[in-house]
DNA sequence: AACATAAGTGAATATCTATTCAGTTAAAAG
DNA sequence: CTTTTAACTGAATAGATATTCACTTATGTT
């Protein structure tokens, strides 16, 4: 039934990004996405079966790839700060070039296409994460806070730097993502 | 021409904004804001020109509402660390008591929409904000970053905080409140 | 090459949504 | 109370967009 042309995929879900960082969730049609993929539009329908099928396999793989990124490099055995650190570039590096896939994930969870079941398996994903900062907490690196509310408060600030630093077109230069991640460390230290 | 009954602009945006927060900008119709604000669909249209003029004037309108509150209650010329709590905790607070304007006004931003010119003007009503925190920086308060970092860092904190509390159903006790001013205080103090 | 199968196409159709408007109801004026 | 005006209604229309399908093109098999 569906080929498995792994670059055909590629390319419409390339397309899909492109289209709804330049426009919204609410901005893409299904022609749009053929045009820019330079297919016809009947042959979406061959890779998947419609549009929310396409949106919640393309929310699948960014969630993946970015996992993947995050945890890049990431050794249990390094020291707290270090593993943190790790992780927190890895966060920055994620947002800022996989920007559209950053963006995509963020509008697919206020979104009525993609199913609230891999919302949730979605969020499993990153309990390293969690784990490492429950050590920071017992070696007393950082404050003693809940966990969620801490990792919400980190990623809030660096999405949100990531998005400023694109829509304006002001890369973020070494010296910059130095003192962010000051910024983030010395809140959290204990 | 346009009526001008106030309430039932307001019934129409509170319907809108429900319906935003449960299934984004790009889930919204025009029969269903009707049906939510209990009118006929065509009595949008004695309001609003179109889909696009409504959204606009509700932008509009949660903009101009958002920073009344952000600067309620603050005054210039006050010490540099009680203006800024002040403006902390009036941002907290409307990301949480007007969680699904703060929703409505983040997706906008994201929207073909919103007119680029709109998403402008408002974004130079918090003025008062820079000028604060660049007195911040000359009284050796805060850290000697560029100003827009430094409220991107702390502005997508809060954001995120809220979104969490909100979708989580875990109300933010005083304890929480207090230890999130602390981890976006030592973070910026210089 | 001849055949069989899979992939791709894009105009045609079905579905959905914005917008209009002829008719109705409510409010204001005389 | 009658007339005039404004507000409102929701079914009908117009305009988009998702989805299908009869047909074409490419790929693989004997």
């Amino acid at each position: 039934m569906k080929p498995k042309d792994e670059r055909k995929i590629q390319q419409i879900f390339q397309a899909t990004l492109k289209l709804v960082e330049a426009n919204g969730l609410a901005g893409i049609t299904m022609s749009e996405i053929a045009r820019e993929a330079k297919i016809a539009t009947g042959t979406l329908y061959i890779y998947f079966k419609n549009k929310e099928d396409l949106l919640n396999a393309l929310f699948s793989q960014c969630r993946r790839s970015a996992v993947a990124i995050y945890f890049k490099g990431y050794k249990e055995e390094e020291s707290f700060k270090t593993g943190f650190k790790k992780i927190w570039m890895n966060l920055l590096s994620h947002r800022m070039q996989h920007f559209s896939e950053a963006v995509f994930i963020e509008q697919c969870n206020h979104s009525p296409f993609i199913t609230e079941n891999l919302k949730e398996v979605s969020k499993q994903q990153i309990q390293p994460l969690f784990i490492l900062m429950e050590r920071g907490k017992k070696e007393h690196w950082i404050k003693n806070a809940d966990t969620t509310l801490l990792l919400t408060h980190i990623v809030g600030a660096i999405n949100n730097v990531a998005r400023y630093s694109h829509y304006h077109r002001k890369p973020l230069k070494p010296a910059m993502v130095k003192l962010l991640f000051e910024l983030c460390w010395d809140g959290i230290k204990g």
